[in-house]
DNA sequence: ATGGATGAG
DNA sequence: CATTCTCATCCAT
């Protein structure tokens, strides 16, 4: 039955997909820490900014990413705790994922906060026995059809497993999650969106051009980032329809025929991508950012600190890395972004078969090789962010 | 394999 | 625009 719309160049509607979107996640971890903060407007601050805040202080008009005085003057009882170390926010969302994997194996994770899960098999497998389950939560168009449930079967069925995925995650965590629920994954996670917070919607088939046609501009299509974005407005295109009506050989002058197809699949809604099962991360890495290192000096001890907090995770997880690489990132009056710098070189493996402290002290000595392939320590100097990351993850062997 | 560009939250 | 602190993929070399 599939074999035939995929030879005539159609797409296959037969899956369920859930995406599973963490309510204003950081937040929510602290709150959960700290149960006085649940009725305080409380921002999470990074250095000086206020990466994500709790639905309280979104009220007062604080939003992401916003600088720290303006969040205080928009809300002065603002509370800020500092999540610079996201040790907590990673262990919950690793949590978060076991949770749903206990659903079906295919899980996989977009950020520390995000999780798209196939629930195709699970689907058929309840709909085997008899019952006919209810549509919960919203649909998409919100628009009452006739007949919705009976010629729904399939989504029904993942909505009702879409909202024992985020009771699981409440009665188990104490998270409470949105969730979108459609036939492939893009629109699983722009659905998903359609009803925040603690809320789920499903996307009925129908009404895939009127969810795309909510989208402002192509750039918020995922997968279209900034860069590409411009790109597309050289070429005289910004809204979705523009990019469904550009013609394909304009698109794929600019961006290669492939890109150019998957981009135009993209804009109508259809993305046939599989749902991936992330395993193990591939990279441990930390980072710090500051308004000035100007010796090597002060590189030395920032790089012991990351070193020393690499090393911690590093046993937690088990494995041994075989690859170290140092980032920095040069203060630069012009081109004052995608300024970073790397090098990398192998670890020689005996290195980890010593105490911690003679490890740390060996792996300073290949971060100062590196970093003094970047950086003129001779000359003056000016870094406002240096990060350390282990890389070709391996069992000990 | 390396290092940069670009994407995601 | 990035800003934070990650993590992943693609591409030219």
């Amino acid at each position: 039955m599939i074999l035939f719309f995929l030879l005539l160049g159609e797409e296959d509607t037969s899956r369920v997909i859930v995406h599973i979107d963490v309510d204003c996640f950081y937040a929510q971890v602290e709150m959960i820490r700290d149960p006085s903060l649940r009725d305080k407007p409380l921002g999470i601050q990074q250095k000086y900014i206020v990466v994500t805040c709790n639905y309280v202080a979104r009220k007062h008009g604080v939003t992401k990413l916003m600088g720290i005085k303006q969040a205080k003057e928009l809300c002065p009882e603002l509370v800020l705790v500092k999540g610079e170390d996201l040790t907590h926010y990673r262990e919950m969302s690793y949590r978060i994922t076991v949770t749903l994997q206990k659903f079906s194996p295919l899980v996989e994770r977009l950020g520390f906060d995000e999780n798209f899960v196939d629930v195709t098999e699970t689907v058929d497998a309840r709909l085997k026995s008899t019952f006919s389950p209810q549509l919960n939560g919203h649909i998409f168009p919100e628009m009452e059809i006739e007949g919705t449930y009976e010629r729904h079967k399939r989504l029904a069925c993942g909505s009702q497993i879409a909202a024992e995925m985020r009771q699981a995650l409440h009665s188990d965590l104490g998270i409470t999650c949105c969730a979108g629920i459609a036939h492939n994954k893009l629109l699983a996670k722009l659905v998903a969106g359609q009803h925040k917070p603690n809320q789920q919607t499903s996307l009925l088939p129908g009404g895939v051009g009127k969810l795309m046609g909510t989208l402002k501009t192509a750039r918020n299509i995922p997968g279209i980032g900034s860069r590409t974005f411009k790109r597309l407005q050289t070429l005289g295109i910004s809204t979705v329809q523009d990019l469904q009506d550009a013609p394909a050989d304009v698109l794929q002058a600019e961006f290669g025929s492939q890109t150019a197809q998957v981009m135009q699949q993209l804009c109508r809604g259809v993305d046939p991508s599989p749902v991936t099962p992330t395993g193990p991360p591939q990279t441990i890495s930390d980072e710090d950012s500051f308004k000035k290192c100007a010796s090597l000096q002060d590189a030395k001890e920032r790089m012991t600190g990351l070193l020393q907090s690499l090393m911690k995770r590093l046993k937690g997880d088990g494995r041994f890395p075989h690859v170290l690489r140092v980032t920095v990132r040069k203060l630069s009056a012009s081109n004052k972004w995608t300024n970073r710098e790397s090098r990398q070189c192998a670890i020689p493996s005996h290195l980890f078969g010593t105490g911690a402290e003679e490890t740390i002290s060996k792996l300073l000595d290949l971060c100062v090789v590196l970093f003094c392939k970047m950086v003129d320590v001779n000359h003056p100097f000016h870094l406002t962010l240096i990060n350390i990351c282990f890389a070709k993850l391996e069992a000990r062997s």
